[in-house]
RNA sequence: GGUGGGGUUCCCGAGUGGCCAAAGGGAACAGACUGUAAAUCUGUCGUCGCAAGACUACGGUGGUUCAAAUCCACCCCCCACCA
């Protein structure tokens, strides 16, 4: 492969590439590159919008580079300073343990376990001596710190930033000497932090890495980046049927998005379904359908993927009603009146919004619109859908 | 150390004695429209109750009052400014 169509390759999706003078330099000596990712020591529970970079991550291997995962055990105990980020608790060493265990059944689901090491910023951040410590902060002016925009900004602000948060950067960038890293990934909320490693290095007489960045991928709203405090993500460790509808239910413009960041497929012929799309040869619908099932394909197989839409269209397009569809069991009398084995079974969250959603027409009973909430249901078995998504297979007895 | 501003329902945020289960916005949910799209429009959005109504809720604990998210006391927590 040519370095120009390796830097294609890893130019793809990326926002930033500093520079690309520099990664030109490093690919022309024909060696593996030492690749470095940072992550932190919680929240092992992974979504599309990590994936992105680890995808990344991905490509770089299949260049034939090293991949080092770092799990920043040491840093995690600061804390990103990202605004109005709370102390975290600090963790045991057995969870960092296991949260970094979870890392590996998750990120192997898309990097290669050959190419990939797993360390922790501990190993020599633990050793360093306060001597060490100062002497990292001379590398550093207050200056060129304040030039990053949530400092700067918390600082125009008045808002308080602790002096610890200071060395939040600093020590992500010793990371980088210590590794002898090439080429840092990270978001582009992180190209402040990537950049102090490329200074650092050249305090520590190494060649400076190149920075790459990539966009924040959008959450299902299309508004806020994919995240899992914001329940807008699809997680990698979610069931097939789930990363599915997920999936489908964004919306037409997001979807070319994810397709650019997700996909493997080229650009070129991501440009040549839009441009289908757009002249009406191509449903919309066929376009997402097939990128729900690329990402569920991923991460639980072709089987599964099939199934996924065969079932998404069953209960959606057809109207059905799923597999998985939870069952309830109650006796004919008070119980089996619709409010109370609705709220009862969990598929309403209580008496009230069951008659609220029962007056609002959302309730069908065999497939027939149900307006009274009151009255019992005889004995029998009943299919029961409240809404488009719950669904319930009951039995009074 | 001093001074000032705050803590309200899932979130933001209004409310400074009764008309407050608490404005407005967001999120969420439902209906219409659809491709379960998105956008839009309409509605709902503490619990129990068929309802009337009852109960629980405005940082915590007490108190004043016929009546408190609103007033008082103490306590806890956050923030800003001055030093």
């Amino acid at each position: 492969m040519t370095i120009d169509d390796q830097i294609k390759l890893i130019r793809r999706g990326a926002v930033d590439l500093i520079s690309e003078e520099d990664l030109r330099k490093k690919l022309a000596r024909d060696k593996p590159l030492n690749i470095k990712l940072g992550a932190d020591p919680t929240a092992p529970d992974l979504h599309l919008g990590h994936t992105v970079i680890i995808r990344k991550l991905r490509h770089f291997q299949d260049l034939g580079h090293t991949v080092t995962f770092l799990i920043g055990d040491f840093t995690g105990m600061i804390g990103d300073p990202s605004g109005r980020s709370e102390t975290r608790p600090a963790l045991t060493p057995e969870q960092v343990k296991a949260n970094a265990e979870t890392y590996k059944q998750q990120i192997f689901k898309i990097l290669d376990p050959e190419k990939t090491v797993l360390d922790f910023n501990s190993r020599w951040h633990g050793a360093m001596s306060s001597v060490d410590f100062i002497r990292l902060g001379s590398h550093m002016t207050l200056a060129r710190m304040l030039e990053r925009d949530d400092f700067a900004k918390r600082y125009r602000e008045e808002r308080p930033i602790a002096l610890h948060e200071l060395y939040y950067p600093l020590l992500q960038g010793y990371d980088s000497v210590a590794l002898h890293t090439d080429v840092e990934l990270g978001g582009t909320d992180q190209t402040f932090n990537l950049l102090v490693g490329r200074t650092l290095q050249g305090h520590y007489g190494q060649e400076p890495q190149c920075v790459l960045t990539m966009p924040l991928l959008e959450g299902l709203d299309g508004v806020r980046k994919m995240s899992k405090s914001y329940g807008n993500y699809i997680g990698i460790a979610e069931p097939a049927a789930d990363q599915f509808g997920k999936a489908m239910s964004i919306s037409d413009d997001l979807m070319w998005k994810y397709y650019e960041l997700l996909s493997d497929k080229s650009l070129e012929e991501i440009a040549d379904m839009r441009r289908r799309v757009g002249d009406g040869a191509l449903h919309p619908k066929l376009a997402k359908e097939e990128l729900a099932m690329e990402i569920v394909r991923r991460y639980h197989g072709e089987e599964a993927a099939l199934n996924a839409r065969e079932g998404f269209n069953a209960v959606f397009a057809r109207g059905g009603v799923p597999d998985d569809a939870p069952s309830w069991v109650c006796s004919c009398g008070e119980g089996s009146a619709p409010a109370a084995f609705l709220a009862d079974s969990g598929l309403a969250a209580s008496r009230g919004e069951a008659k609220r959603l029962v007056a609002q027409g959302s309730l069908s009973i065999n497939d027939e619109r149900w307006n009274d909430a009151l009255s019992p249901l005889p004995a029998g078995e009943y299919t029961v859908k409240l809404g488009k998504k719950r669904f319930l297979l009951l039995n009074v007895k």
